[in-house]
DNA sequence: GTTTGCATGTAAACCGTTACATGATTGG
DNA sequence: CCAATCATGTAACGGTTTACATGCAAAC
């Protein structure tokens, strides 16, 4: 149909990418590097800061640190605690620094992101503008909502100074990737308000 | 470990989500809301204009479509050509119609997306700075391809007049969307590259 | 006294990707 | 002659999500 043709796609920098990504395998390393956690603590990691581009479920992070216990990649140390359930902690192996070191080399494949927002944006012509004002008002409260807790966190960090400014570095720089993507979206999304308001979005009607 | 907490959850419009999301499914019935189509068609539209923020595997959409037909809410219908494959079109019956009404009805929950790019560079401290660069090098190429594709499918799209502009604002929206995300990420990428060939990034031996 | 927080896990279902299979036509 | 396009599908695997299961302690 269209004469433009297919979204380009990427040509990465080490183009061998076997059958699984699993990324989630790589976060766990990345974030064991820092400091030893359990799956818990993990969890929070995920829920805290990293959720904004990828998270996972407690039982997938429970079975990926065995794995990587199987694979020799982090070693498991029980720390016995008495009035709470015990913690495992996972340590880093030598091994698994390596196998971290060759994962950041390589290049990402560009992949298509999901976004269930913008599909369903794309088919709101097929229903009235009374369910796209809402849908636009709940993504734009969702993205004020994720703003002011950015701003919260930015305030907490700008407090203490960092321990290891190489590692803060390039979480800050995800940050702020993040915290541009939100501000676009919300222009995107109060114009789109003003546009309906204004009568100037074509209604089913005209169809 | 941060006061400030976990990322907040949004509260959706219409609360039941049930067990699964099944996205697909119901992008499937908005492509065949526009008019009936093959597997084959459809995944060239995926790959022509909705890649960015969603996509499906010829696999996967086969089957779905098979799905559709025994809920009742598409209908096969088999176009016989010769020299090449028979076509399978399906069309959406009334059933399917009020399914996707129903769905775009409802509310999106705030899924987390999952980005393989951000997941990897928030742990770009552990490597060294040529790493790093190699990557930002790379997003930004693949930013500008992007851009230039949008801006070749904006100039074919502005010649010939639309037939539903109903559905195609929408369209455009979700292009709006799009663009604004890229740009922005530009902006963060070309800065990122700036601070680090001006020595501004922390490197790993002051770590 | 009920909810939340700490802490670990299993089982099943579901979604998504890759590999495999087929076969004619058109364009380079 | 080889590659790409048209066109549909199956099988197997891998990754993700949900539901289920347990149990104590502290906070509300």
């Amino acid at each position: 149909m269209a004469t433009t043709g297919a979204r380009p796609r990427a040509n990465s920098q080490a183009a061998e990418a076997p059958a699984a990504r699993n990324t989630l395998r790589y976060i766990l390393l990345g974030l064991l590097a820092a400091r030893p956690m359990t799956g818990y603590d993990i969890k929070q990691r995920f829920d805290a800061a990293l959720a904004y581009y990828w998270n996972a479920d407690r039982s997938q992070i429970y079975s990926a640190l065995k794995a990587l216990t199987a694979e020799g990649l982090a070693e498991p140390e029980l720390v016995v605690q008495d009035g709470r359930p015990n913690r495992k902690l996972y340590v880093l192996t030598e091994a698994g620094r390596a196998e971290l070191a060759r994962w950041l080399g390589e290049g990402v494949p560009e992949r298509y992101a999901k976004d269930e927002f913008l599909a369903k944006l794309f088919f709101l012509g097929h229903g009235d503008s009374e369910a796209a004002r809402l849908h636009l008002e709940q993504h734009r409260a969702d993205l004020l909502r994720e703003l002011a807790h950015l701003e919260a966190v930015k305030q907490e960090y700008a407090q203490r100074p960092a321990r290891r400014p190489q590692l803060l570095a390039y979480q800050l720089l995800v940050r702020d990737y993040n915290e541009a993507r939100l501000r676009a979206d919300l222009a995107v999304t109060e114009r789109a308000l003003a546009r309906l308001a204004a009568g100037e979005l074509p209604t089913p009607s005209q169809d």
